[in-house]
RNA sequence: CGGGAUGUAGUUCAGUCCGGUUAGAAUACCUGGUUUGGGACCAGGGGGUCGAAGGUUCGAAUCCUUUCAUCCCGACCA
């Protein structure tokens, strides 16, 4: 089923096909018969609610409830903050409307123009006008803040260009929105949140990021603020992992949202937003996959072990079994979550390769040679490494394996990028650097034409404004006009 | 929406230039048997309006026209 996979091999001019092949058959997701849709298989989906479900537990930790809003919303809405249509209303799905009737020549069913809505709906690219219109009303006094709520939601973009995963017309997501009573409160919420972000990633999906701002240009419409996280990929892009996004007053002045504060005066609230999607399942494929597959970190595998039996009798197996099965009762007290495939109609070998493929961290495998030693062989999927342990205290070995995995594969990805980042100080090593496929960290006057230049002529951009850098004074590589801090520059996703 | 490519079995494709038996392969699937420590083997079987419509021809997967769809590269983006 694989083996076609093992002709493609990544980091070439191929690595996009490479990628769909991988998820296709992985088991992760699929193409729908909508152009830009995706069916999210269940193997995909055990992942996605992995990630949800830590997710959602950080952000109740951090006192943020969840809750719904419509996924319709009428289009007047969005003409409300200005900035904020200019990036999204031209690639929205609108419902005009409500009806369908039977076509009058029996070929099938058709729009009903008489069931014409009078004010047309937009299906939600992102909640912040309806859940600004909704916070207009439950905000009177400094009393009712802050409102820290998320919500877990379907939005839709019509994109020109969808990719499984990294672009998809619909996807899941999360998006927080809170309202503060000042500034420097949305700030501190604003950073707490990529913060989080930039934890959940890096400790949970083994996936090391670079925090930073965005440049004007590269900022969410209507933000003052964007804070992102941004990995590599193993062409040397960027992808954008995550945003948190200080709005400052502008939703609520577009949405008349005002409180009264211990002063008895009318004030604006200060506002956030932020979201992690489905492409996070992206960011994790294209992290961490080699020739043979998909490899997950421990933390996030739907199954951390799998057990496969080889043996040639039914008498075999239920020796086998003895073992097995008071091995998967001591993992499973662990809190290991393990898949026992006795399954008859498939070889070992098969199964095998199979498990990699899905990226299951570790392979436990006993057979006849291990009956008679007492011993179980152990296979680690990131470094493909076996080894023949005793099978006594297994049970204590494997907790560490994984352990060991989690980080084996964060280093793994951390040293790839460590690799593909270089320090220029010219516009033709930037030239040649990008080209490759690298990170690239330069100087930039902090013009935005300057940016938009650079991005014509390379097509590099931006990706963030390091916050974690020192500042270092020196000469922007374009311009040569003077800049004070070095940004990142890559190809982006 | 521009530039390039491709539509043939569930999937990946060959056949198209140069029209000619009943349209092929691999793989997957089904049946039986032998196998089982890295994607097994043997035997048998099912599966196609050759993307669609029209045209040329004694004859079209193949040539012509139209159309639809998909993929890749741009513009757009989490």
């Amino acid at each position: 089923m694989a083996k076609e996979l093992k002709n493609l091999t990544k980091r070439e001019d191929n690595y996009s096909q490479w990628y769909n092949e991988l998820v296709v058959k992985a088991d992760l997701a699929e193409q729908s018969p909508v152009r830009g849709c995706m069916v999210i298989k269940p193997y995909g989906y055990a992942i996605w609610e992995k990630i949800q479900r830590i997710l959602d537990d950080k952000f109740k930790e951090t006192g943020h409830h969840n809750a719904y809003f419509p996924l319709l919303i009428p289009k007047s809405f969005l003409s409300k903050e200005a900035e904020h249509v200019e990036g999204f209303a031209k690639e929205c799905a609108v419902v005009s409307h409500y009806r369908l009737k039977n076509s009058d020549d029996g070929s099938g069913v058709v729009v009903d123009p008489a069931a014409k809505l009078e004010e047309e709906l937009i299906i939600r690219p992102t909640s912040e006008t309806i859940i600004w219109s909704t916070y207009k009303n439950w905000i009177k006094s400094y009393r009712d803040l802050p409102i820290l709520i998320n919500q877990w939601a379907n939005v839709m973009r019509w994109e020109m260009r969808p990719r499984l995963f990294l672009r998809t017309a619909e996807f899941l997501w999360q998006e927080g929105h809170t309202a503060h009573a000042t500034k420097n409160e949305a700030e501190i919420e604003a950073k707490k949140i990529h913060n989080l972000y930039a934890e959940f990633l890096e400790k949970y999906m083994a996936i090391p990021v670079i925090k930073g701002v965005k440049t004007a240009s590269e900022r969410f419409a209507g933000a003052l603020e964007t804070y992102t996280i941004e990995s590599m990929t193993q062409d040397g892009k960027a992808l954008q992992c995550g945003t948190s996004h200080f709005l400052g007053q502008n939703f609520a002045k577009a949405f008349d949202v005002k409180y009264i504060n211990k002063e008895n005066k009318l004030e604006y609230v200060w506002a956030t937003s932020w979201g992690v999607s489905t492409r996070l399942m992206g960011a994790l494929i294209m992290a961490h996959s080699d020739d043979n597959g998909l490899v997950l970190p421990p933390k996030l595998a739907p199954i951390q072990v799998v057990i496969v039996p080889v043996y040639k009798t039914e008498i075999d197996l239920e020796k086998i079994d003895a073992k097995i099965l008071k091995l998967i009762d001591k993992l499973k007290e662990k809190g290991i979550s393990v898949k026992y495939d006795k399954t008859d109609n498939k070889r070992p070998g098969f199964k095998f390769a199979e498990y990699e493929l899905k990226g299951i961290p570790v392979r436990l495998v006993m057979g006849l040679r291990d009956l008679e030693n007492n011993t179980v062989e152990l296979f680690r999927r990131d470094t493909l490494q076996k080894e023949t342990v005793p099978y006594e205290g297994i049970e204590n070995r494997v907790p560490a394996l994984l352990e060991s995995i989690q980080e084996g594969i964060f280093q793994k990805a951390f040293d790839y990028r460590a690799k593909h980042t270089f320090v220029v100080d010219t516009y033709n090593d930037f030239k040649i650097k990008i080209e490759e496929g690298n990170f690239v960290l330069a100087h930039w006057d902090g013009d935005t034409e300057t940016e938009a230049k650079i991005k014509e002529e390379t097509k590099a951009t931006i990706r963030c404004i390091p916050l974690d850098y020192k500042s270092e004074l020196g000469k922007c590589i374009y311009s040569g006009k003077n800049s004070e801090k070095r940004v990142l520059f890559a190809r982006s996703y």
